[in-house]
DNA sequence: ATGACTAGCACGGCTAGA
C-alpha cells in the first residue's frame, strides 16, 4: 500500500498535474491540501476517470483538504469535532477546513493542513498554537480508538535544523519556532514517528520551495510535508520518498508530493491468532 | 530591511500563503 500527501495550492489550477502524477505513480491514496474550492465545485470527474474516489472538506478560496483513494473508503470524519464533539474549540476551529480522515484498507488515514501562522507577531500565530493544542486532544481521542494510524499533510513546521536549508538564519522564526515545534511534538505524543527520517538522516531533502525567492533554482527549501505512522504501520514501512521533480513542472505547486511505501496489510499468517480459524 | 511569486476573487488591488 502506498499513501501520498501533496499540498497542491488549488486543486482546480493543478488538476491536470495531479492527474498526470496519479497516472504515473498510481498511489493507493493521495491526500491533498489547499484545494481552495467549495465542495460543490470540486473536480471529482477528472479523478474518477482514473479510478480514484474523493472525499472532501473544502471552502471557497482558502484551505480545503481531500482524500483520493482507489481502495474503498469508509468511515469519513471531517474536522476536529468528529472526535471531540464536546470541545468548543474543536467546533470553532472547524470554520477553516483543514482536517479529514477515512478508514482505508485497515488504516486510519488522517489528512491535515496545519495553519501557517504568518509571523510570530501575527494574531495567526496564537491561532496556530491553539490549533496544535486541539490536534493533541484529537490525537489522544484517536489513539483511544486503537486503529493503525497514518497522519499526513502540510504541517507548516520544520521540526529540526536538518529540515531547513539555512537553519542558522531561519531557526526560531515562523515554521521553526520553539513553541510551535513543541506543540507539534506534544500532539504526536511520542506515539507517531516521522517515517521519512527512518530512511534518510541527512539534511538537503525539502518538500517546499518558496515561489518568491527563486528557491527552486537555488534549492533553498524546507521539509514541512510529513507522514507520521503508528507503531504497527511503521514496522511495515519500506520507504518514504519526496517526489521533488514535480516542483520543476511548469506552473507548479510550491510543494512536492511525499509518498510512503507500506508492506500492508500484513500477511494473514502473521495475524492469525484465532485457534478456530484456518 | 524589504520584496520577490502564485492563486482566488473579481476585474482592482486586496488577502493569504510559508
Amino acid at each position: 500500500m502506498r499513501i501520498a500527501t501533496w499540498n497542491v495550492n488549488s486543486v482546480r489550477t493543478r488538476h491536470d498535474q495531479v492527474c498526470a502524477w496519479l497516472q504515473a505513480e498510481a498511489p493507493d491514496v493521495l491526500c491533498l491540501q489547499e484545494t481552495k474550492v467549495a465542495d460543490d465545485l470540486f473536480p471529482h470527474a477528472a479523478f474518477e476517470a482514473l479510478g480514484y474516489k474523493a472525499v472532501i472538506s473544502g471552502q471557497k478560496a482558502y484551505n480545503g483538504v481531500a482524500i483520493l483513494s482507489r481502495l474503498p473508503i469508509e468511515d469519513v470524519r471531517v474536522g476536529f469535532a468528529a472526535l471531540l464533539p464536546d470541545d468548543p474549540v474543536a467546533t470553532e476551529l472547524g470554520a477553516q477546513k483543514r482536517v479529514i480522515s477515512a478508514w482505508i484498507e485497515g488504516v486510519r488515514v488522517l489528512n491535515l493542513y496545519v495553519p501557517n501562522g504568518s509571523a510570530l507577531t501575527s494574531e495567526k500565530y496564537p491561532y496556530k498554537l491553539e490549533w496544535l493544542a486541539c490536534l493533541r486532544r484529537y490525537l489522544e481521542a484517536q489513539d483511544a480508538e486503537g486503529e493503525p494510524l497514518a497522519v499526513v499533510g502540510d504541517f507548516n513546521i520544520a521540526l529540526e535544523a536538518r529540515d531547513i536549508h539555512d537553519p542558522d538564519r531561519l531557526s526560531g522564526g515562523i515554521m521553526a519556532s520553539d513553541p510551535e515545534r513543541q506543540a507539534l511534538r506534544d500532539a504526536l505524543g511520542g506515539r507517531l514517528e516521522d517515517v521519512f527520517r527512518v530512511f534518510e538522516p541527512d539534511a538537503g531533502h525539502w518538500s517546499w520551495w518558496d515561489y518568491r525567492t527563486g528557491a527552486w533554482d537555488r534549492d533553498t527549501g524546507w521539509r514541512i510535508d510529513h507522514i507520521y505512522l503508528s507503531e504497527e504501520l511503521l514496522a511495515c514501512a519500506t520507504g518514504c520518498v519526496i517526489h521533488k521533480g514535480v516542483r520543476g513542472n511548469a506552473q507548479p505547486s510550491d510543494h512536492a508530493p511525499v509518498v510512503v511505501h507500506l508492506a500492508w496489510p500484513p500477511e494473514q499468517a502473521e495475524e492469525g491468532e484465532d485457534e478456530g480459524g484456518w
